[in-house]
DNA sequence: AGTCGCCACTATATCGATAAATCATTTCGT
DNA sequence: ACGAAATGATTTATCGATATAGTGGCGACT
């Protein structure tokens, strides 16, 4: 392995030079530069990044970590996270929580102990009060989920904004009896609360009643998962014109179940999901959704995660992304 | 931050004994194993990452480097070599090649510099005599594409004999002028290639003609592209029964496409696809599609690139995932 | 002339952990 | 009972890069 010293030997000067050159401090004189680089060059050196991170404190590197890597959401946001943390210098290494307040926290430890200069967290099972957490001194950005505005910066979905304008959609079509099919936790304030009440605000606001008979619930927010509430709910006999998914994979996992039924959409049923995951586009009928601005929520989190590794002490905010909402096939 | 050092100073003994406790190398008395212990709860301690890699040249991260995040096969790749690597002491960082050779290079080089111990490369636009390629000094398995079996260990998918059922399965079922949809380089051997030759293959082999009208060529293997195929098959008056796709993406596409312009599948069309991704199954119809294991595949490059780490200087070899063609609703 | 300031570069001391060598003690074999 | 081997802990010398202080030389200003 070729290190700095060896640089400056062949260069015939000092590896505080070769530094120097290395990274572009300046103070060096042109001649010197240029042999510097020569040698470099003839050599194949390369820094060890070890070495610099051990003096310097600083990796480079923003840890991403998810629920799950195999998820339909993950890789349009990776992707754009990839990109945006590219643009200031930054990589990403990204880690699997497994959707648990344990993954998590484990999570947040292993961004200390292989110091990743800051940390994106997309948290679903971990509690706010979680004593577990670190205090303000490490930069976390918090991803999409529950509302950590207090310690952390917090990046997230238009929940409720989103699902009530889904609603009012399905309203807007004729949808009289909405179901909707959500799951997991329907205490205090989190995804599935929020969700839930842009759902029931919207049916209020146009004068329709809830009926607590139409809230499907399912463990997983798979394709399966919803797959097998939409039989539940056909089979059950529970009339319904309108169902509002609580992502697009369970959305997705509706479409199927009410094919396997003989249920058309959107003839018989409207569906919309939240999401727009890729294959929303693609599906048939093509899926009816709200699209949160993905590449938005990526750029926010990039930024505010560099902006607190330069200014630990900046006071900590909460940003909602814009959404839209895409009218498909399975509305229309 | 607290050093090995301060503990060692706080249990009373030197950091070598810290070291050897954080290490479980034993050697150490159980009273000041314990008393060192304590010291690490009580100060919070974490071993520097970067510190132990500077001495001991291991990184205990492999590299895992992908065409793109955002791809459905990625993710279930990406999970299980994940899992495997965690069972064996690793860690893995995702890298992001954009499925250029450019890219491929640069997830190479940047290996050495952020001393991966080893990595694994889904190449898609390298070539195997490239000259920028490195030599067998560092622990590199390729996956899922081009055969590099010379110099480096290479974990492939059964393009050929995976295709060959495909297309058999698609005669079985009574097709007889069967499409392939496919694209990008057709010369050499590639995936495209082989896969081509698959259904070639079982075409002759079946006493049906090879008619190169009925091989329609796409872009980017998305279902965007899929779609826009379907669309061209159709609108060109050509006859076809059955459409062998080149993946899962462009055969959702072609579902899409298909249905958009009344084309039903599995009555008029039957389609299969390729790789068995999660959406697959739920897609209306069902897709029939070739599984590659991807579990075997996971694990067999993790097991490989681990091998290699401890002996570099092992023979190389290839291998080729088993499969099977999972029957489903597109060709019922 | 003196000295202040600047420039280009070098010397030295770390960053935190670990391999290898060393040093006390015990324990053991004959 | 004495040397050999085993045990438990410490010392020392790095790993490769970089922050900081320092050196010599030269032009500029008073």
């Amino acid at each position: 392995m070729v290190t700095m010293s060896d640089v400056a030997r062949l260069a015939g000067v000092s590896k505080m030079t070769v530094s120097n050159v290395v990274n572009e401090r300046g103070g060096v004189s042109e001649p010197v530069r240029r042999r510097v680089l020569d040698a470099i060059r003839s050599s194949g050196y390369r820094v060890n990044v070890s070495a610099r991170t051990l003096k310097s404190g600083k990796t480079g590197v923003i840890g991403l970590a998810v629920p799950h890597v195999n998820a339909a959401y993950f890789g349009v946001l990776a992707e754009q996270v990839i990109d945006q943390a590219g643009r200031r210098g930054f990589h990403v290494a990204i880690e699997q929580t497994g959707a648990a307040a344990e993954g998590e926290i484990e999570a947040i430890a292993y961004s200390h102990t292989l110091q990743f200069d800051g940390l994106i967290l997309s948290a679903v099972g971990l509690d706010p009060k979680d004593q577990r957490l670190p205090g303000g001194d490490f930069p976390i950005v918090m991803l999409g989920e529950q509302d950590f505005a207090a310690v952390f910066d917090h990046v997230g979905m238009p929940n409720e904004a989103g699902t009530r304008a889904a609603t009012e959609h399905l309203v807007d079509r004729g949808c009289r009896r909405i179901a909707i099919v959500t799951g997991g936790d329907l205490s205090g304030v989190n995804v599935v609360t929020r969700r839930h009440r842009g759902y029931t605000e919207a049916l209020l606001e146009r004068g329709l009643p809830v009926d607590p008979a139409l809230r499907e619930t399912l463990g997983p927010w798979s394709a399966a998962g919803g797959r097998e509430a939409a039989h539940r709910l056909v089979d059950s006999g529970r009339e319904f014109d309108g169902v509002v998914a609580v992502t697009d994979s369970v959305a997705l996992g509706l479409l199927r179940g009410f094919a396997d039924r003989g249920v058309r959409v959107p003839e018989d049923v409207r569906v919309v999901g939240y999401d727009d995951v890729p294959d929303a586009e693609f599906a048939v009928p093509s899926l009816s959704t709200v699209a949160p601005d993905h590449r938005w929520m990526a750029a926010k989190a990039v930024e505010l995660v560099t902006a607190r590794i330069e200014d630990p002490s900046r006071p900590t905010g909460e940003h909602t992304a814009p959404f839209a909402l895409r009218e498909r096939e399975s509305t229309r």
